[in-house]
DNA sequence: AACGGCTTGTGAAGACTTGCACAAAGTCGG
DNA sequence: CCGACTTTGTGCAAGTCTTCACAAGCCGTT
């Protein structure tokens, strides 16, 4: 069992496998478009905000744009941006900026988002209701494929129309569908149970929002949505702002 | 304007102001409990993990845990939680583990969330009504204590027990009720005008869910949760997975 | 064709984070 | 009271990530 890949860093997830200094993917050295190269696992997590960036610039007409304005944008430093596009290749032109179309496909290549992906969706409670009727997945190329509930009161009911359906049909669901990303919106009671029923599935990649840690074998990769934990963050922040005015003692 | 605290790392969020060797947070030096130490943002995130684990293991009766049986709750390595909690002070016993009680209250402490802390929302689309009902907050002593939506056919709607009110009591209200966190649910396009109607309200730290880069002044905290950024993220692994099985060229 | 201006791509330095390994310190049985 | 055992707290080394600064390269003008 590896720990989980959290949305906090990007750790290798296998602590105990190899040592520290194995870098975090399998090398795709000399496969022509990649460069050769490894992307850091920081920088995929910032690809997907210059992506929504960019694509937002292409609409509104614009042809090229500089390492300078996209990294404004993106509210990043321009070097570090520079250096994260650099792990896809060199798409830019020196003097002029970056091609907006060039970039989006290929940001969109190396995130693996050229064409619609489909993903499951288990636990249709409060939370996963609204992931389920959530339009923010398809406009970014994900389709939610199937919902599965353990509460046999709601398998049958329709949300955004699609059928909720028995958890003992989402295997064969999941290989028909070739889904291999799922979500989990379940209570934390039920989140690791379903989480092993996901991977017997064939999935291997699961954001979890439920407020456990998933124990997965390699090769899968877990992120994690903690709603109550960002909350308890900002609060850390609050606290420290208001520098002991509570609770000196 | 600063830069935003992204969830994924835990950058300064003042790439202009202070040199890069500034920690974090300004020092507490001094200060009894706190050892006189700053608290590291990776730290302060993983505080959140073992908080909630710590917690359930309190409510299973265990009055003590070794650092080795949090770890492995909690899905990280042992020195990295030894020395995580360490920032908090010695409150380990050598030889017998860490008190369960006596870490909750402690981590708590840290964290600011001793007593329950007021939240508002804005937006009460798909995404905000399930933020609005989802148990989760209150369970980790979050109360939200207010609905906002500019969309006027919604004001008035009793979500959850509480009213969707008008924008233009936003200030008033947040000041009445002291609420100086507040999470932003609605479109991309409100988002950084939402942002600004809330820091002018005096809120200092904000959860965004709104696909967009916010911009705030120094001072103010954001942490941005991008659901389907996630997705993005997992994509890139799979597509790492797959490893060339689809457009080789 | 050469030049000046602008922007990318990257080497290098520094800061932050991780994880090992072990000293320090406490408990328990004799 | 002592010694063996257990577990915390931390110095240190190694790795990852960020940022600066600048060489390399492209475009338009002369």
């Amino acid at each position: 069992m590896t720990e989980q890949r959290g949305p906090d860093r990007g750790s290798t997830g296998d602590p105990e496998g190899g040592g520290p200094g194995e870098p975090a993917h399998g090398r795709a050295a000399g496969r022509g478009a990649d460069r050769g190269r490894v992307v850091p696992e920081a920088t995929v997590a910032r690809l997907a905000v210059y992506l929504r960036v960019v694509t937002v610039l292409g609409g509104q007409g614009a042809a090229t744009v500089s390492s300078d304005e996209l990294a404004a944008a993106a509210g990043v430093n321009p070097a570090k941006l520079r250096k994260d596009l650099s792990f896809l290749g060199s798409y830019g032109t020196r003097g002029v900026g970056y091609d907006v179309h060039l970039l989006v496909e290929e940001i969109s290549r190396v995130l693996g988002v050229t064409r619609h992906r489909n993903v499951v969706l288990v636990g249709v409670g409060n939370l996963g209701r609204a992931l389920a009727g959530y339009g923010g997945f398809a406009s970014q190329g994900f389709t939610i494929a199937a919902l599965f509930d353990a509460d046999s009161a709601r398998v049958g009911e329709k949300i955004n129309g699609l059928a909720v359906q028995d958890m003992s049909v989402l295997a064969a669901s999941c290989r028909t569908a070739k889904v291999t990303i799922g979500m989990i919106a379940t209570p934390a009671e039920a989140g690791q149970q379903v989480c092993d029923q996901l991977i017997a599935a064939g999935v291997t990649c699961i954001l979890n929002f439920a407020p456990i840690v998933l124990s997965v074998p390699d090769g899968v990769d877990v992120r994690k949505v903690d709603l109550a934990g960002e909350l308890q963050i900002l609060s850390f922040h609050e606290r420290r702002k208001s520098a002991g005015l509570e609770e000196v003692g």
